[in-house]
DNA sequence: AAAAAAATCACCCCGCAGGATGATTTTTCA
DNA sequence: TGAAAAATCATCCTGCGGGGTGATTTTTTT
């Protein structure tokens, strides 16, 4: 089997070598590094890594944009975010658009590896505990429609899930629940809502300011 | 079989004179008529119609506000909206809040029976002519990421109506089209969105500003 | 301490969604 | 006019989502 093909974007050198060093001696093969959403999006055309690690915040193009330029236009490669904010807003906005992964810089260094991986094989890796820590310290404006629909605490948690765009599985995962408690939950949230299926309930979260 | 119980909800006297004379003339039951959201939850609340005919602008409670209102105190209760809008921000609210359908004001008579007929047998119907002038008026922004996305003009409408919560025989409905016809369309979107399912395409659509 | 609400989980069923493949027709554009 | 892109439709398959029911445990509230 061939090494798994890298490309880094981050505007700190600092931390492009320390990525650099922590993939190499996992014996992957950094193809290229990139200092800007738009030198990424040109490696990305050039070499066709199996996978491309964005910062989210950088100059010129940022994370976001870069992410949604690669996947639009190539979408076979596996776009791993990385970021120093567990924010709601972003999460989704990767998700959304695409992002294969999403690790906060302070990973451990064997979990950004393997989160690597994992979407070099085409899965996609949302941290757990990131998501826990995201559901947790994002406030949730009080709103009209939100209170109206008077969820219980573990039934938000669960919508703000569905609005990242997780399946049951995976929110089972994250709240450390079975599926099928899971599924309850969402048929409680649908009739609280109105709504008949997650699609729905993912835009009504959206509306509501719920994940931003 | 009891008859259907409904009650009318509009600010305009001429108005309720002229739905409750449709509706009475079809053999429904006007329960009871209000003038805005604020009388019309409570007149529900009392007389737990099987369908509330809310028109979407009303002083002191809009339509928007009652509907959620009543669908999250009684959920059973199916709510037809009424409108002389046809734009997507109103109809995916509605939507999404639970509306069991969208009507507007110079509908056919016949129109509007049948989809209150519907909404009390628990069906949910948004007209299809209605969604699809909506889809054709409704200018989309110009976005950065819609035009990375690249999607052909029929991918755009069915995401469109991905976002606003309609599944695949609804939408292949509205675009006169087959269900097979939509399932591919709606696998070429997730692969320009580089997405893995509809809720992440809602969603995309909503952040993207597609449907408001 | 008792009652109510929230959270947990299991099992069954069905249908639609999503993935893969292949093919034809229509429209657009060079 | 010919090539390319877009739109149309079919068939097969698998699994997750969503609905229905019932039940236990934990937490909150009165």
């Amino acid at each position: 089997m061939t090494k798994i093909r890298v490309i880094i974007a981050d505007d700190h050198g600092v931390v492009r070598a320390g990525l650099r060093g922590l993939l190499t001696g996992a014996g992957l093969d950094v193809a290229g590094e990139a200092g800007n959403g738009r030198e990424a999006l040109a490696l990305a055309r050039d070499l066709r890594p199996d996978v491309v690690l964005l910062d989210v915040r950088m100059p010129e193009m940022d994370g976001l944009q870069a992410l949604t330029a690669i996947k639009s236009e190539m979408p076979d490669i596996s776009v791993v975010m990385l970021t120093v904010y567990a924010s709601t807003e972003y999460l989704s906005r990767a998700i959304a658009a695409g992002a294969a992964g999403y690790l906060l810089k302070d990973a451990e260094p064997e979990e950004i590896v393997r989160v690597v991986q994992a979407a070099a094989e085409g899965d996609r890796v949302i941290d757990s505990a990131l998501l826990r820590s995201v559901l947790e310290h994002t406030p949730v404006v009080e709103n009209d429609a939100l209170h109206q629909a008077d969820l219980t605490p573990q039934e938000l948690r669960v919508l703000k899930l569905i609005a990242l765009g997780l399946n049951n599985d995976a929110i089972a995962e994250t709240l450390v629940v079975s599926r099928n408690t899971v599924k309850t939950h969402v048929r409680h949230i649908f009739e609280k809502l109105g709504v008949s299926d997650r699609t729905q309930a993912a835009i009504w979260a959206v509306r509501n300011g719920l994940v931003e």
